[in-house]
RNA sequence: GGGGCCAUAGGGUAGCCUGGUAUCCUACAGGACUGGGGGUCCUGUGACCGGCGUUCAAAUCGCCGUGGCCCCA
């Protein structure tokens, strides 16, 4: 009985005692929304006060990030593609012109009608995305097969009346950060094989990342409104939910049709162009912090980190030259193109390490009296690795350090993903996996099976996995012999 | 599309049932001692989502709006 009390007294007293000290600890990530919206907030990434409801802004840091990750869609895309800037508002009449387009988007679009006090004749739509404002101006621009094939991508908002509810980075109304690339063929082979190129870039995109990620064709239902067909990639989150991080349709000559586009071929005869178009969005930074962080914040890739190495002194005894010592190590790793920090902010180091983790900087340099006397740092990486480096070819050893924070991530995220992606073979087992993960389900490939698997499994199909084989088996619904497969997957 | 819960300093919360003086932690500003994993003390700053209604009096009760979260289709 006494026992019992001095124990509970004691652990109460000491449940009391952690509270105090982490105050600032994120709700477990278990608990996915709560910390998603937490980590969003806390690590300075998106402020989701403003006023309009799906509308959300970039604190600096946040952009930082944004800025970085956005730098590796570029530089994929600028060997071969040019980056373009088009209107924000597109004329109803070029709008409404393709029916299959306007049906998949006419009841999110935002539109403006007056102009002051008076009244548009044409109204204006804020794009949902920029074929209608694109393909008019490429009929103008196209005219030979010599201006084929044509790449353009541009980095733009748009716009999106949402009805159901909006998440940070995830369900907007407004998309800030939209790159959409439009590309522009001779023939629906050469489109479909730019359908390849892109889903390759963004493969390459997201393993620079440490991102793991499905690949798969969307079903016909699913496909873009107006595409012959849309090649997807999904992550899988931490609560085994799937987000939709990027997408490439081959768009054939639906929108040339409409919109006229035609070349003339090197016989004379005019031909109808083909197309592609590709899209990611900060869905991808959505990705970035979901798939990385824990429960102490953010942790970032290297190469996205806006603080790559952060030096924090250790202020015991000969102060001034520990902040000196600090200060020549700032510039020798600033000269070797480090992104680092110095915080000589007035924290306890504690303190200091906390709020850096938060912000998910890869790689913290702790320097004080001890490391001096013996001329090393001591290196704690953001994955708990924590060893003593000698100043001595520090830079060297820290690049090494990165490459081996990247792999270790990179392993961590694998792991995870792999472990929630399960083969089914029946509704009753995919309804069971995709409460928490991904299901691989036989599938014929009819439509009529493939609504059933829906609405059996309570969930959706992301359609059929690219660049892999299966076994023959029974499709899950009808029972016919084939070697397809789909993931099924609660969506976000 | 349907249903439920909620909105209080920069952040997190208590109070609301039973109407009246807004509590605590954190943050921020100034100061002192400190400093190898969220320090201590002193002083100070700062909030009841918006509108309408009931009332002598509304954070609290009612209606409408706006926004957030969750569940189901």
């Amino acid at each position: 009985m006494t026992d019992s009390k001095a124990t509970l007294k004691a652990s109460s007293k000491a449940s009391s005692k952690v509270q105090g000290s982490t105050q600032n600890k994120l709700p477990p990530k278990e608990n996915f929304s709560e910390w998603y919206h937490e980590l969003l907030m806390t690590a300075e990434i998106i402020d989701n006060r403003y006023p309009v409801k799906g509308m959300c802004v970039w604190f600096p840091f946040g952009f930082a990030i944004r800025k970085n990750v956005y730098g590796i869609i570029r530089e994929l895309l600028d060997p071969d593609h040019q980056e373009t800037q088009f209107p924000l508002m597109i004329p109803e009449n070029e709008f409404m012109k393709e029916a299959q387009h306007i049906k998949g988007f006419e009841d999110e679009v935002y539109w403006v009608t007056c102009g002051g006090t008076t009244p548009l004749d044409v109204k204006l739509a804020l794009r949902p995305t920029s074929e209608t404002a694109i393909y008019p101006m490429f009929k103008l621009w196209i005219r030979s097969h010599a201006d084929l094939p044509l790449r353009i991508y541009q980095i733009v908002n748009t716009f999106r009346y949402e009805t159901k509810h909006t998440r940070p980075l995830i369900r907007l109304r407004e998309i800030t950060s939209f790159k959409e690339a439009h590309t522009v063929h001779a023939t629906w082979e050469e489109a479909a094989a730019q359908v390849e190129v892109a889903i390759q870039r963004y493969s390459e995109f997201y393993r620079r990342l440490a991102i793991p990620f499905l690949v798969s064709r969307r079903p016909s239902w699913d496909k873009f409104p107006g595409a012959d067909y849309t090649t997807a990639i999904d992550v899988i989150m931490p609560d085994g939910r799937t987000l939709q991080v990027g997408t490439a349709h081959h768009l054939g000559s639906t929108f040339a049709r409409t919109y006229e586009i035609t070349y003339e071929a090197e016989n004379g005869e005019q031909k109808l162009v083909n197309q592609t178009c590709y899209g990611i969005s900060e869905r991808c930074i959505a990705a970035l912090i979901s798939v990385h962080g824990d429960e102490r914040g953010l942790v970032l890739p290297w190469v996205v980190a806006p603080t790559q190495v952060v030096i924090v002194p250790i202020l015991l005894g000969d102060k001034e030259k520990v902040i000196d010592v600090c200060r020549h190590l700032q510039q020798k790793l600033a000269a070797a193109q480090f992104r680092v920090q110095l915080d000589t902010s007035d924290e306890r180091p504690g303190a200091k390490f906390y709020r850096w983790e938060m912000k998910g900087v890869p790689i913290r340099l702790e320097v004080g009296p001890r490391d001096i006397e013996k001329g090393v740092v001591t290196m704690a990486r953001r994955d708990g690795v924590k060893i003593a480096l000698p100043i001595d070819g520090l830079e060297r050893s820290l690049i090494v350090q990165a490459e081996e924070l990247q792999a270790a991530i990179y392993n961590k995220a694998r792991l995870f993903a792999e472990n929630k992606v399960k083969e089914a073979s029946s509704i009753a087992e995919a309804r069971e996996m995709t409460k928490f993960g991904v299901a691989l389900v036989p599938w014929c490939g009819e439509e009529d099976c493939g609504h059933q698997l829906e609405d059996q499994v309570e969930a959706n199909l992301l359609g059929e996995p690219q660049y892999q084989s299966f076994t023959e088996a029974a499709c899950a619904v009808c029972g016919a012999k084939t070697a397809k497969r789909t993931y099924m997957a609660r969506q976000y």
